[in-house]
DNA sequence: ATTAAAATTTAGGCATGCCTAAATATGACT
DNA sequence: AGTCATATTTAGGCATGCCTAAATTTTAAT
């Protein structure tokens, strides 16, 4: 049986694990899911006992076949849940990522359906993440981070950080919201603020923040 | 804090209690709930020590108003997911039962809203059920059980057993749902089978199905 | 190669929520 | 009032999922 407890961990496993040979390890889990090494220990035997996931004792985890398959359903919920929210129910984007935490593990498959024909079977999600297909498709474009974007830079805003609702609506505020085109003006010095153009009017924005939004480089146009 | 499992509780004691000084009994609940008696003690001790319930030992519980509100509002929550679920994502009223149980302690009281008013503020679910209002008014109308109807009756459906999925497909199939005007044309001897007109058809239904179904008398009128 | 720092695992504990079996209280009948 | 069947509670156990503290392993630096 699986519990909503070992979804998170499969799915926050899912997440980290960056390449494809990637080993996870302990305390990054632990980090990320705000709980003890130990605690994560202990989750990975259950996981392993269950073939989940191989465990090579001081080096790290690796998801199986098995488990990357439960980490990405329950990531297709997410995804297609944080979408339905905004699209259909009207909830600002602000606010989906805490809800869908929560049904995620929750909903049925055709539950997860009737969203995905409702939506006409999305692919993108209101943060900019690709929404894995039912067959555990899930490429994740790799984008570049903002903050190390040169100055003089044409960019499309893809991602930004779904779990942080103030810096969201901060972000929505601007326009920085995916599929916006925007130009890197100037980045001050010492970790500064950068000045970006956005919709013709300039804005400053901290590293803080630019870390936390995903771009891709435009071919260099006029303004 | 609530867990589910205590809005469970308090869902079940509240929808037993019937009338207002009524106590309800740990086997009563215990049996609704299809766990063991001694499972009921325990969680009624953990009830009773945050005050959402009064417990007379070997007599029987009472909800406090705290108690009722959580019951109310988890009642609120089960019965608008019904209604959202068929009437805005498509679901056969049989499947939703079964999902809405598992969302009622899940969402927000924000998706509450954006149900309530994609609904159009609604009062009653698909079988029939009164929805509590959001400041905890349910008014739950009594109405009669088909089975005990006289033989000649007209009647009019307003409210079915929602968790027994097999037959809400039988009674839908039938034509037996709420706001349908039947007539009751013979009731065989024995606990034998009830012969209605639905729709202008006589179709036969057993007594078992016949006590999930309940009716409101209608005006004597013609065929 | 030794040693210190860091990461990881083990050991033991706690709350939740369920169980079965045993003890006890109630209520109905004689 | 005594007895018995039934209802209820107590006692003790188990799995989950978290914790802290202590032991252990690995890694990196001398």
């Amino acid at each position: 049986m699986i519990t909503h407890a070992m979804e998170d961990y499969l799915k926050a496993i899912y997440l980290l694990q960056k390449g494809e040979d990637a080993k996870v390890h302990t305390s990054v889990i632990a980090q990320h899911m705000d709980v003890s090494a130990a605690s994560v220990t202990g989750m990975i035997r259950k996981l392993a006992s269950l073939e989940l996931l191989n465990h090579n004792s001081y080096h790290g985890v690796k998801l199986t076949e098995g488990g990357k398959k439960i980490a990405q359903e329950v990531i297709r919920h997410h995804r297609l849940l944080e979408l339905y929210l905004v699209e259909i129910m009207g909830f600002t984007w602000d606010k989906v990522h805490h809800e869908a935490d929560k049904l995620e593990h929750v909903i049925s498959e055709e539950f997860e359906e009737k969203m995905a024909e409702a939506l006409g079977h999305p692919t993108i999600d209101p943060h900019g993440h690709t929404i894995p297909t039912k067959d555990g498709n899930l490429k994740e474009a790799s984008y570049e981070i903002l903050a190390e974007i040169d100055s003089g830079s044409f960019v499309t805003i893809r991602q930004v950080n779904d779990d942080l609702p103030e810096m969201l609506r901060y972000l929505a505020g601007l326009g920085l919201v995916p599929g916006a085109p925007v130009q890197v003006v100037t980045k001050a010095p010492f970790n500064g603020p950068l000045c970006l153009k956005i919709d013709g009017f300039e804005h400053h924005i901290g590293r803080e923040v630019a870390r936390n939004v995903f771009v891709e480089l435009s071919e260099t146009q006029t303004d």
